[in-house]
DNA sequence: TTGTAGGCGTTATCAC
DNA sequence: GTGATAACGCCTACAA
C-alpha cells in the first residue's frame, strides 16, 4: 500500500529561499587553492620541464623515480607540478609503459554489506599508492561474470579483485591470459588462478555444528541453498554433525537466499515439516534474520524453543533481538590483506605466499 | 608456452612464479590452453587491418562510426574482430581522441543500500554503451571529497557523478574546470554544477508532517540531524506541522546517524523527557528502525502507543514487525535517469533540461 | 645524474 | 569511401 503524496511539483522560489536559509553553503577557507596561479594547470610534462628548466624526463624522473633525481632539482620540480596543480596524464603513462593504474573489483553482489566491505579494505591499501579501484558486479551470475571478464581484456587493468573465486574453466583461461595479479577470495579452493585470500566455508559448516553440539542441541536443521558456497558449509555441516553425533533432521534448499523473506518461508516449511527441530543453521545471515523473525512471529522463544546460527557477520544481526549468533570472517582485513598482496605483486614483489587463510570466528549472541 | 605477448619485456620473477601458479590447473584439465583459434588475441589496430586487407583508419572506422565504411568491409572487419577477440586500447584511445570511457560515480558511503543502488541504475544505463564506472567513496567527509575531486583530475574520467550534491565552494570550481558533465543527486539546491536529479528533502519533511496530521497524532517529534539533509527535512517537518496545526514536543538532535543504536538511544531518551509523544519522524530509516526496536523492547504496541515514520526506502524496514512506514524514492530509477542525462551530455547533446526532480513516495506500513 | 631519440596504439586531419 | 601522415603525452632504452 502506497500512497504516494504531492512532491512531484517543481521548485519553487520558497523552496530556493528556504533551502538558502536552512543550507548555507560551506566553504572552506577565504583562499582559493589550485588554480593558484591564476591561469589553468599545466597538462603536459613539458611545461613543468620548462619551469624548472630542465628536460621533461627529469620531470618525470621526479615523480616516478624520485631519488634518481639530484635533491636541488626534485624540490623545485615537485614544488612547481605543486603549485601548478599538474597532473600527469594516465592514458599517456598507461600507454608508453604498459602499466595502467585500474585496479578492477568484481563484487557478486554490490548490495552486500560484507562484499563492500573487502572492497572498501582493498581500496585503502592500494588508492594510497596510486592505484583506482573500479568496481563491477556479477550478479551471481556466470553469464555477467563472463562478459565482464572479456570486458577487462579491453579495459587493461593492472590486476582483477574477485570477492569469490572463479569456477568456470573458459573464465579462468581467459583471466590468466591476462598476464596480471588475479585475486579470488571468500573460499578456499586447491587451486586458485593466481592469489586467493580466503576461508573455508566447510570449516565454517563444521564450526556450526560443533556450536550447536556445544550448547546441548541434538535435533538440527540446515537452510540454504545446495549449490556454490552454500553446499560446502552444508558438507562441513554434515561433517561436524556426524562427528559429534547430531541429528541433522532437516536440509531445507532454498533457491533464492536474496532477502529475509526467504528465510521467513524457508523456517515456517522446515517447522511444517519437523516440529521437533531445536536449532537451525542458515547458510547467511539474511536467511537467519528472516528465519528469526518468523520465530518471533510464531511466538517461539529464542533460543530456548528454537536456536538460529547465521553466517556472515552481518550488522543487522546484532541488533535484532536477541540477536543472531553468527559466524564469519573480519571482511575489511580480508580486503586489506588481498590489497597487500595485489599491491606486492605490481610491484613485482613476490608475495610470501599466493594463498592466504582468514580466521573464522563465531559471534555469540542470544539465538543460541 | 607464454603468450602474454602484451609484455614485450624479459619475463621477470614475477611472471615465471605467475605461471608456475597457474599450472597445476591446465595441466590437470589435460587440454592445450589458448585462445579458441590458437593464437593470443591480436593487440594492435594494425593487425586486423593486415588481415582485412585495409588500412588501420578503416578498421578504426568500422568500429566507431560504422556508418562511413562501406557494408562488404564494414562486415569483413567487424567478422575478423569477432573472431579474434580483438580489443582496442583504451588508454591509446583516450590519449589520441581525449574521450575516456570511464565514468567516475562517487558514493557516501558504500553501505548504503540506496546510494548502491543509484550506482547500479546509473551503471546499467552507461555500461551497455561502452562506459564503465569507476566507483569512489567519500565518507560523508570534506576533506576526503575534496582528495577525490583532486583525483580527478588526474584520472580524467569522461564525466562524474555524485551521490549527493557539493557544497564546498572550492570544490565545485574544481569539478567545473574539468569540463565535464557533473550530476549531483539527492537534494535539490537552486544551484547545481552542473546536471541534477534529485528530491526536495523540505518535502519530504512536509510529507512527513502531513503523514501525522492525516493519521490524526498530534503530539509529533524529530529525530535526526540538525546539519545536511537532516535539517533540511526537519525544516519541512516543521512548516507541515505548523500548516496543520501540530504540536511538534520534541526534537532530538543525534551527532551520529549511522547504525541502529543510535536511534535505540535516542529513542530512549526522547521518551524520558516527553513520554507523552505520539508519533515520531525518524530522518533516515536507520534511526527508525533503532526506534522501533526500542518501542518494542519497551513492551510499546506499534502505532497505537507510539508510530514511528522512516526515510529512505530501506528494506530492512518492511521485515520488521510490524513493518516501518518511510518516506523516499526510487533509487535505481535515479540512477537510471542520472546516467541517461550523463550519456546525453557526453555525445554532445544538451539534455533538455538540466535539473530533474523525482518523486517521493510514502510506503505504509504497521508502524504508523 | 641528466639528456636524446623514438615509439606505445589510436584517431584527427587532410588528400585522394 | 578510403588512405597517408602525423600527433596525442609519456616513458623505455640508450647515450653522455
Amino acid at each position: 500500500m502506497s500512497e504516494s503524496s504531492a512532491a512531484k511539483r517543481p521548485p519553487t522560489i520558497d523552496d530556493v529561499l528556504r533551502l538558502r536559509a536552512a543550507e548555507p553553503v560551506a566553504s572552506a577557507d577565504g583562499e582559493a587553492a589550485g588554480d593558484a596561479d591564476g591561469g589553468a594547470a599545466p597538462t603536459r610534462i613539458v611545461e613543468i620541464a620548462r619551469l624548472a628548466g630542465v628536460s621533461p624526463i627529469t620531470v618525470s624522473r621526479a615523480l616516478r623515480q624520485p631519488e634518481k633525481v639530484a635533491e636541488a632539482k626534485r624540490r623545485k620540480i615537485l614544488e612547481i607540478v605543486e603549485r601548478t596543480g599538474y597532473a600527469t596524464n594516465p592514458h599517456a603513462r598507461a600507454l608508453r609503459s604498459g602499466q595502467s593504474n585500474i585496479v578492477a573489483a568484481f563484487v557478486s553482489n554490490l548490495q552486500s554489506q560484507q562484499f563492500c566491505l573487502a572492497v572498501q579494505g582493498c581500496g585503502e591499501v592500494l588508492e594510497p599508492q596510486g592505484y583506482q579501484l573500479m568496481i563491477g558486479q556479477t550478479s551471481y551470475s556466470y553469464a555477467k561474470e563472463t562478459t565482464m571478464i572479456q570486458s577487462l581484456r579491453e579495459m587493461r587493468p593492472a590486476a582483477v579483485m574477485f570477492t569469490g573465486v572463479i569456477e568456470i574453466e573458459e573464465n579462468r583461461r581467459a583471466l590468466r591470459s591476462l598476464g596480471i595479479p588475479i585475486m579470488e577470495t571468500w573460499a578456499y579452493p586447491r587451486d586458485p588462478i593466481d592469489m586467493l585470500v580466503g576461508f573455508s566455508n566447510i570449516d565454517g559448516g563444521r564450526l556450526a555444528a560443533e556450536h550447536f553440539a556445544g550448547r546441548g542441541y541434538r535435533r538440527i536443521a540446515y537452510i540454504g541453498r545446495r549449490s556454490g558456497r552454500g553446499a560446502l558449509r552444508l558438507t562441513g555441516f554434515r561433517e561436524g554433525a556426524r562427528a559429534a553425533g547430531l541429528d541433522i533432521v532437516a536440509e531445507l534448499s532454498v533457491d533464492r537466499v536474496g532477502s529475509m523473506v526467504d528465510g521467513r518461508r524457508a523456517l515456517a516449511e522446515l517447522l511444517s515439516r519437523n516440529a521437533a527441530v531445536e536449532a537451525v543453521f542458515c547458510a547467511n545471515d539474511l536467511l537467519a534474520t528472516g528465519a528469526l523473525l518468523e520465530a518471533r512471529r510464531l511466538g517461539m522463544r529464542l533460543p530456548d524453543d528454537i536456536a538460529i546460527l547465521g553466517f556472515g557477520h552481518n550488522d543487522v544481526a546484532e541488533e535484532l533481538p536477541p540477536g543472531l549468533t553468527t559466524i564469519g570472517i573480519d571482511s575489511r582485513d580480508l580486503g586489506r590483506q588481498a590489497g597487500s598482496m595485489i599491491l606486492q605483486r605490481m610491484r613485482g614483489d613476490m608475495p610470501p605466499e599466493p594463498i592466504r587463510a582468514v580466521e573464522l570466528t563465531l559471534t555469540h549472541r542470544g539465538s543460541s
